[in-house]
DNA sequence: CATTACTTTTGTAATGGTTTCAATAAACTA
DNA sequence: TAGTTTATTGAAACCATTACAAAAGTAATG
């Protein structure tokens, strides 16, 4: 909890008790979880906790360059920690998402172009995990 | 017209006058659709069409292989005739999605994991598009 | 043709993630 | 402390998508 204070003040976040508790769930749960994932495991400890201020704070640490906000899964909007250049495997079934780290650094290489001008790069692979196999 | 229709059976679709429209509508304007651009495109020359029917086309059409749907863009499920391999860039300010033609072919091989089976790549740039730039 | 079975289309209603907004609470400033 | 700004809260609105059942269209049978 005082690891996320310090950590969201590397990112110039004011850190209040929401905050914190957001960001201690994400920095201990890299499972590049949705809003309501985050409010469900928060709320237990914190009953007064609002869903809008979940919302409010991932806008924030995206804003700030904390997060990272996936498009991978259509249904809801994903956040990431981990800020570096990596992949995402998204299970078709389950609708859970994997890290894919394994992938050569000049794949995350901005495109140059008349058009326009890049500034992220999202790379996601889809498919079937193997809990869902069998399935 | 006739060629969606004849476009449409070599993905084993039965063409019907609806689904003929929508696929003419995509190989004809290659802007990456939302459901809602093509039902507002249709409508006026097919009162009758109803904008689940453009949904369930769509699905049909990615189930069958013929569209690629793309997760480029959280608000709207967009949808791509061209399933060949190439990237896409969306512009985070007006929302239109452009294709990125000049990738090389490695990046969108698929790559080898124990936890699961990937089936498809998607590669995509977020940025602003020149057109918004001054905005 | 006429009947039946099957597929597709249609429109309405429900669902659910996200956004808006105004009120309350907390943190900061002088 | 009073005044000002910032953050949090909860309810309501929004809107893309889905579910579902009725209607229309198409194909198959006799």
């Amino acid at each position: 909890m005082l690891e996320s204070h310090q950590y969201l003040k590397q990112f110039s976040i004011k850190p209040s008790v929401q905050r914190s508790a957001v960001m201690h769930f994400l920095l201990n749960n890299r499972i590049h979880p949705t809003i309501d994932e985050i409010y469900m495991a928060l709320s237990p400890t914190m009953p007064t906790l609002s869903k809008t201020t979940v919302y409010n704070t991932l806008d924030l640490f995206v804003e700030k360059g904390a997060v990272r906000a996936l498009a991978i899964d259509e249904k809801n909007a994903r956040y990431d920690v981990d800020i570096s250049a990596h992949g995402h495997f998204f299970c078709k079934s389950c609708g859970k998402v994997q890290d894919v780290f394994d992938l050569k650094p000049h794949m995350f290489h901005i495109p140059h172009s008349d058009n326009y001008t890049v500034d992220s790069v999202e790379i996601s692979y889809f498919g079937i995990c193997n809990s869902c196999k069998g399935n």
